[in-house]
DNA sequence: AGGCTAATGACAGCCGCTGACAGTTGACAA
DNA sequence: TTGTCAACTGTCAGCGGCTGTCATTAGCCT
């Protein structure tokens, strides 16, 4: 077996090449544990839940857990792995002609769907929204969750640097604004995190109307352009 | 005792106070816990050091040290909490005229060399810098290390909220403003630890440097206006 | 059918961290 | 000065995350 490591979904890859009894116990495995883990997670609490437990809810020792999974932490974030993929998909995909500010936003805004049909692939997606508010209020995981998002940027500025012509070690402006980007983003799942409607959707227009702020944010006199 | 608890500087307060032998014996023994922990994670590693090695080096047990600091990572980060509050102060000093972002900007400027001041009482400020290589390159450090960024980033955001007569809740520019702020900073963070020269200046320098991008970043034909 | 190897479980052990208990040592009043 | 109290400390036991090792089981292939 090779697959924990940071767990790359890529494992997951060669499904309809050759089933194999081996490859689908497996496949049915991990995902009863990632299953066990999110509810467990999302119900008793992240930090109340012992990796023993997830273990023992989806009949595996806790050393096969490890197995599949590099940490407790690794197993959290497989789905947002899943997402993440698709949304640096969605930026490669975009016309160089567009600014770069407006490409990732419409890579964004084309993401949304195959992002949800990715995540639906290995768990529930309202279980996988339900769990963002679970790492928004555990700090262990908050902090992982925003170097995993520092981690994306730095690719996704290179992309940028790439469809720009530009030396990233030379030019700032691509990570700049690929961080201006991640930053409102994640004001926003903050603020969406604290709300009552987890879906997909209210994520998504509220991703929006924050993207619309950040001219008029950066910008002098707020005083007297009230919102 | 009643010192650890994510150990809040406050309790260095009272020093001229009334000194009394427990009071010295207590500072003395943080400060020589906080130097051989910074001194053992930039040498050896922060990861390949473990609390039992910092409280040896420091003559006492384990139990100790725990009952000084909150955990090992609250170790790592007493000195950053220290510029952290410098800042923060700097922050409300600024006129209430000032545009958000300047008044950002200016605050950073100012705070320097307090910051400076505040960390050298407590451990060599090189030290101190050549930390933030460790920080960054350690991923459960940069992990802790962002969101503590991110908490920062939320009570500033209030602060400019105040300034502004703003709900914070009810107008997401402050949050924004603040984001997007911390996040050149952070870009820089990262620039500037992978360089040669640690040095405070340079790293004000740079600072200064990424600032001046925000805007031009922002706007959309980059391919004509070459740095 | 039988050999090969991947997958699993059981066990031991490290490290971060905590509670409990007991011993030591400053602080302060008698 | 001395005795009491509270603060500070060390020791020990134990939990949870995580890893190495080894024997056992079970899919795969000829």
């Amino acid at each position: 077996m090779k697959v924990a490591g940071t767990s790359a979904p890529p494992e997951t890859a060669p499904t309809a090449s050759r089933p194999g009894l081996r490859e689908l116990k497996k496949q049915r495995t991990r995902d009863l544990l990632l299953r066990s883990a999110l509810e467990l997670f999302t119900e008793r609490g992240y930090e109340e839940t012992t990796v023993d437990d997830v273990a023992e809810a989806a009949d595996v020792s806790q050393r096969t857990f490890f197995r599949y999974f590099a940490s407790k932490e690794d197993a959290a974030f497989f789905a947002a792995r899943l997402a993440e993929a698709r949304f640096v998909d969605a930026v490669h995909a975009r016309p160089p002609e567009e600014a770069p500010l407006d490409a990732l936003r419409q890579a964004l805004a084309a993401s949304w769907d195959t992002i949800g049909e990715a995540v639906e692939q290995v768990v529930p997606l309202e279980l996988h929204m339900r769990f963002y508010r679970v790492i928004e209020s555990t700090p262990a995981l908050l902090a992982a969750h925003l170097r995993r998002a520092t981690e994306l940027e730095e690719r996704i500025a290179r992309v940028v640097a790439d469809r720009e012509g530009l030396d990233i070690d030379r030019d700032p402006r691509p990570r700049v604004v690929v961080a201006v980007f991640g930053a409102v983003m994640r004001v926003t799942e903050r603020i969406w995190s604290g709300r009552d409607d987890t879906g997909l959707a209210a994520l998504r227009d509220l991703t929006a109307t924050y993207l619309d702020q950040v001219s008029p944010a950066l910008t002098g006199n707020w005083r007297h352009t009230e919102t």
